[in-house]
DNA sequence: TAAAAAAATTTAGTTAAGTCAAAAAATGTT
DNA sequence: AACATTTTTTGACTTAACTAAATTTTTTTA
C-alpha cells in the first residue's frame, strides 16, 4: 500500500446545478417556491443551480424530494461509448464449475449502471440463493424458471416478466422440460468476480 | 403553491455506510488502505462507515473511485414492492396519435431507476430524434430496425442489442417487412409531472 | 497464551463551506 | 414608466466536514 494514487484531483463535486434548474422549471416553480418547498433560503438554490455551491446530502434529498425524483437524477454523468452487440456473434460465458451459460449484453459505461446479460438455463438447473444492492429485472424469452423472492415463488414462462428490488434474496432454476432464456437486467454496480469461463457457439 | 410543505424533516441523510463497508470489505482493503485511496483520514472514514459522519458530494465521488462505483451505490434506498407481468395479461398503450405500441415490463419501485418496455413497432413506423438523461439498452426480438446514435447509424436485427446513453440524440425506424419487437430498458428517471408515456422515446 | 502488530474507534479540536437574511440587480407585467 | 416579481449578490454566522492523535479492539505471531 504504498504510493497510494489518490482517486481524484479534488475536482468539482459531480452534481449538475443545470438539470436541477431544469427540472425546475419544467415543474413550472420559481426559486422561492422551491426552496420553500425544500426548506432552504432561495439565495442558496440561486447558487446551487449556477453551481456556485454545493449542497450537503441532506439538502440534496430534500430537494431530490420536493421535485419528486430520486438523487441519481443530479449527479453529473461523464461521457460515453456506446456499444452494439450482435446475436450471431456474442460469445457465451459460463461461471465456473456451473452449466449456466450467459451472454453480455451491455457494455461498461462510465458511471452507468446498467447491467444486462441473456442467461441460458439448462433443464435441472438451479441456481443459489443470492440478494445484492440495486434494482432487476427478468424478461422471459424461453422456456419455464420457477423464480424465489424473499417468501414467494412465481413460475414465470416465455413473455412473463419479474421486476424487484436486488436486496431480497433471490434465487431461480429451470423446472422445464426445455432449456430456458431471459434476458436479465440489474442496476447492480458490475462487482462481478466471479471467474468467467468463454464457451464456443454451439 | 401555497402552504408549502418543508420537505425537511431533519432527516439523515440518505447514505448507507453499510454499503461502503460492505464494499471495502469484498475488495479486501483495511480502512487506511481505502482511505488512502480516497484521499481523506482514516478516522472519518470509520465514522461514514458506522452512518456517524456524512461526505460531502466530493468526498464522496473519491470514495467511489477509489472503490469503482458510482455514488449511485452508496445512496440508501427505501424497501420496494415487486412487480411480475405476465405475458399474456399485459395491457398494450400506445402514444396518442402513434401506430407505435408498447407494454410496460416494469414498475415503479421507490428509489428506482429502472424503466422497460415492449416496444411494438409496425413496418415503417419511424420515431423523432429525441435525447434525455439516463443510460438505455434495446434487445431487439423480432424484426429490423435502423438506430440511429449521434452520427451513428445501426441495423440492428433479432438478438442484436445497443447499449448507450440517452443524452446522445436518437430515433429508430422500422426498415424491414415485418413488425419488429424490442425490449427497452432505460434507466431515466421517472420525473413527476410528465406524462408517462414520455419514457417511450416520443 | 501472552505480546506485538494491525486495524478500528474515539476524542478534541480546526476551519471552511453550507447556508442564511437582506440588499441589489434583473426580469416580467401592466 | 412604474411597479411587482424573480433572481442574484453580498457579507456574514455556525456547524459539521474532516483532521491528527490517543485509545481501544482485533488479529497475528511466536
Amino acid at each position: 500500500m504504498n504510493d497510494p494514487k489518490p482517486a481524484q484531483d479534488l475536482e468539482k463535486p459531480p452534481l449538475s446545478g443545470q438539470r436541477i434548474r431544469d427540472l425546475r422549471r419544467r415543474a413550472g416553480l420559481t426559486l422561492q417556491a422551491l426552496s420553500d418547498q425544500a426548506g432552504i433560503s432561495v439565495g442558496f438554490l440561486s447558487q446551487v443551480e449556477r453551481d456556485k455551491g454545493t449542497p450537503s446530502l441532506g439538502t440534496l434529498a430534500q430537494l431530490a424530494s420536493a421535485l419528486g425524483v430520486s438523487i441519481e437524477y443530479f449527479i453529473a454523468t461523464p461521457k460515453a461509448n456506446d456499444s452494439i452487440t450482435r446475436g450471431q456473434e456474442r460469445e457465451r460465458f459460463a461461471i465456473a464449475d456451473s452449466s449456466l451459460q450467459y451472454e453480455r449484453l451491455s457494455t461498461d459505461l462510465p458511471g452507468g449502471t446498467l447491467t444486462s446479460l441473456m442467461i441460458h438455463i439448462p433443464v435441472g438447473y438451479s441456481s443459489e440463493l443470492t440478494s445484492h444492492a440495486g434494482e432487476e429485472l427478468i424478461v422471459m424469452l424461453d422456456g419455464t424458471v420457477r423464480q424465489t423472492l424473499g417468501d414467494s415463488t412465481f413460475i414465470l414462462n416465455a413473455g412473463d416478466t419479474l421486476h424487484f428490488m436486488g436486496d431480497t434474496p433471490h434465487s431461480f432454476a429451470n423446472i422445464g422440460d426445455v432449456p430456458a432464456r431471459m434476458v436479465w437486467t440489474g442496476t447492480s454496480p458490475r462487482l462481478i468476480g466471479q471467474k468467467r469461463t468463454r464457451l464456443s457457439r454451439d
